[in-house]
RNA sequence: GGUCGCGUGGCCGAGUGGCUAGGCACAGCUCUGCAAAAGCUGCUACUGCGGUUCGAAUCCGCACGCGACCUCCA
C-alpha cells in the first residue's frame, strides 16, 4: 500500500505453515472466502470465534483501503449428522422432527445466524450465497470433474477417484496427510462398495426415496456434495483461483483439502492462494461443539442461564474476550477469563469516552507516532490482535495520565491518538460501546446532575452524612459517581 | 494407531536465541473528607531431563501431560 506506516502484511499460509507477506493476485482488489454455517441448528459461541477471525481480516484489508471482495456461503444442503444416523440429510432429520419443510428450518436458523452475527457486531459479508442457489453451478462442476477422468458415476452417485488424481497432483498438502498413510488407516469399506476407494467421497449423492431436499441432475435426483458447494460458489464470485480461503481448523481435512482437489480437477489450477485457520474455543480444553453439547446459545450467554456460566456476560465481552487471544491458538472458556475481559473491556470504553475531552498542551510527554507504528506491526504480524490490545492500554494509560494531568499532548498529538484509538478499538477491532453513557438520555442525565449537585452543595456544608447517602442511593440504582478534578461524572454500573 | 499442534507468573494470554508484552487479581503509595475512578510501584514465569550456543521460554532430542483432525462417514 501507498501508506509506508501499513505495510505489508503477513499472514500465516496454512499451505506453507509460514507467515507470508500477502500480495494479492490484482490489487487493489482482494478475494476472500469463508465457510459459512450450516443452518440446520443455532450457532454457538465456538462458531462465532471463527467467524470472527475472518471479520477482523476482512476490516483490516478494508482498513488498509483494499477494495475486498468477501463471500461467506451458507450452507442449505444438509450434511450428514455422521456417527448418530445411516444416512439421512440433517436437514431433513430435523425437519421431520420439528413437523416443518427442509426450508423452514433453513430460513429459521439463518434468520439467527445473521441475529447472532448482528449481536456480536460482525460485518456482512459482500456475497452470502446459498448451496440451494447455486445448483447448476454445482451440477457443472461435477460435470467438469467427470470430463477430466476424476469424477464416476456409480448407482446414481458421483464420487471423486482420490487415487487417481493422487497420482498426478498433490492432494493431502494443505492437511499434512499423505495418500499411502491415509491408505494403511483406512479401515475395511464394507457398505461402500459404490466407491473404488475408501478415500473417495461424493461430489453427487443419490437421494433415497425419503430425503426431502434433491434436485434432477444428469445422474438421477439427488443433492450435491457436501465440499462441492464452496468449491463452485468461490469460482463463480471469486474466479477459479483467489487470494484468501479461511475456516476453522477442523475443516482442513478432509473439506478444505476436498476443495482443493475437486478444483484442480474441474478446472486445472488450484483455488486458493493463501489459506488460514482459525483456532478452536475449548471449554475446559475441550473443542466446543455441538456434539460435545458444551456450547451455549447467545441468548444463555448474556442471561447467564447455562451450568457452564457463572453470569451473563456481553456480547462485546465475548469479543474482546477472544480478540484477546491470537486467532491461531486455541482459546479455553472461562468465567475467571470472561470477568477478566469484562474489566479490561470498561477500563478501555472509560478510557475512549475521556479521549474526547482531553485538553491540549505545550509539550508532548508520550510518543503517539510510536504507539501508532507499533498498532500497525501487530495487526500487520498475522493479525496479532492480543499484541494490539496490548498496545491499545498504553493508550488507555496515556489518556488517562493526561486527563489526570500528569501528562501533556499538544493538539496535534491528541488528534492523531484520537484517530488512532478510534480505529483500531472501534473500525478494525470492531468493539462498540454499549454501555449508557452519561449524555445519551438528557432527561436522565438532568436527574443525575441534579443530584450531583445536591451532594456537591452537602460536601460543601461538610455534610457527609448527607453527601454519602446521596452516593450510596444512587450505587443502589446502578448509577456510579466518579470525582475528577473537573467535577463528578456518572456512570451506569 | 496415524498426522499435526500445544504445555508461560494466582488466572487469562502474547512472545521464536540476549532487551519489563498486556489484561485481570493481589499488596503498597499518590490523589480524595471517605469511597470509586485514575496514576505510580511491587509480585518477573516459561512441564521435566539431556543437548547445541558466550547466551534458550525461544533451536534439537527424549519423557510426561493435553488437544485437534483422521481411524465409522458425504
Amino acid at each position: 500500500m501507498s501508506d509506508p506506516k501499513k505495510g505489508p502484511l503477513y499472514i500465516t499460509n496454512t499451505l506453507s505453515r509460514r507467515k507470508e507477506e500477502f500480495v494479492p493476485l490484482r490489487p487493489p482488489h482482494v478475494g476472500l472466502y469463508v465457510c459459512g454455517p450450516t443452518v440446520y441448528s443455532d450457532v454457538h459461541l465456538g462458531n462465532v470465534r471463527s467467524f470472527l477471525t475472518f471479520d477482523v481480516l476482512y476490516r483490516w484489508l478494508t482498513h488498509l483501503g483494499y477494495k475486498v471482495r468477501y463471500v461467506r456461503n451458507i450452507t442449505d444442503v444438509g450434511h450428514l449428522v455422521g456417527d448418530i444416523d445411516e444416512g439421512e440429510d440433517k436437514i431433513a432429520k430435523r425437519a421431520r422432527l420439528e413437523q416443518l419443510e427442509p426450508m423452514e428450518i433453513v430460513q429459521k436458523y439463518t434468520n439467527g445466524f445473521h441475529d447472532v452475527m448482528r449481536l456480536f457486531n460482525l460485518l456482512s459479508p459482500s456475497i452470502e450465497p446459498t448451496a440451494t442457489g447455486h445448483l447448476i453451478e454445482q451440477i457443472g462442476m461435477v460435470e467438469r470433474i467427470i470430463k477430466s477422468g476424476y469424477g464416476y458415476e456409480a448407482n446414481g452417485s458421483v464420487y471423486f477417484d482420490v487415487p487417481k488424481f493422487a497420482e498426478k497432483h498433490a492432494y493431502g498438502e494443505l492437511s499434512g496427510r499423505r495418500i499411502d498413510e491415509l491408505l494403511t488407516n483406512t479401515r475395511d469399506t464394507e457398505g461402500m462398495e459404490e466407491k473404488r476407494s475408501p478415500l473417495d467421497f461424493a461430489i453427487w449423492k443419490k437421494a433415497e426415496p425419503q430425503h426431502l431436499m434433491k434436485w434432477p441432475s444428469p445422474w438421477g435426483e439427488g443433492f450435491p456434495g457436501w465440499h462441492l458447494e464452496c468449491s463452485a460458489m468461490s469460482t463463480k464470485y471469486l474466479g477459479g483461483t483467489f487470494d484468501i480461503h479461511g475456516g476453522g481448523m477442523d475443516l482442513k481435512f478432509p473439506h478444505h483439502e476436498c476443495e482443493i482437489a475437486q478444483s484442480v480437477a474441474a478446472d486445472g489450477h488450484v483455488p486458493v492462494r493463501y489459506w488460514m485457520h482459525g483456532n478452536m474455543l475449548t471449554v475446559n480444553g475441550r473443542k466446543m461443539a455441538k456434539s460435545e453439547g458444551n456450547g451455549f446459545t447467545p441468548e444463555e450467554l448474556l442471561s447467564g442461564n447455562h451450568k457452564l456460566l457463572e453470569k451473563g456476560y456481553s456480547a462485546m465481552t465475548v469479543r474482546f474476550f477472544m480478540l484477546q487471544s491470537h486467532y491461531a491458538s486455541t482459546l479455553d472458556f472461562s468465567n475467571a477469563a470472561m470477568q477478566a475481559g469484562e474489566k479490561g473491556l470498561e477500563r478501555l470504553m472509560a478510557a475512549m469516552t475521556v479521549l474526547g475531552k482531553l485538553k491540549p498542551g505545550a509539550l508532548d510527554g508520550a510518543d503517539v507516532t510510536a504507539l501508532e507504528k507499533r498498532c500497525y506491526e501487530a495487526m500487520n504480524d498475522d493479525i496479532n490482535t492480543p499484541v494490539m490490545i496490548g498496545e491499545l492500554f498504553e493508550g488507555v494509560r496515556i489518556i488517562n495520565s493526561v486527563n489526570d494531568g500528569k501528562l501533556t499532548l499538544t493538539a496535534t498529538s491528541i488528534e492523531r491518538l484520537s484517530t488512532l484509538m478510534n480505529t483500531m478499538v472501534f473500525d478494525v477491532l470492531g468493539l462498540k460501546q454499549e454501555q449508557q453513557i452519561a449524555g445519551d438520555d438528557r432527561a436522565m442525565d438532568g436527574l443525575v446532575q441534579e443530584f450531583i449537585r445536591m451532594r456537591a452543595e452537602a460536601k460543601a456544608r461538610k455534610d457527609f452524612t448527607a453527601s454519602d447517602a446521596i452516593r450510596d442511593r444512587l450505587t443502589a440504582l446502578g448509577i456510579i459517581l466518579k470525582d475528577t478534578k473537573e467535577g463528578t461524572a456518572w456512570e451506569r454500573a
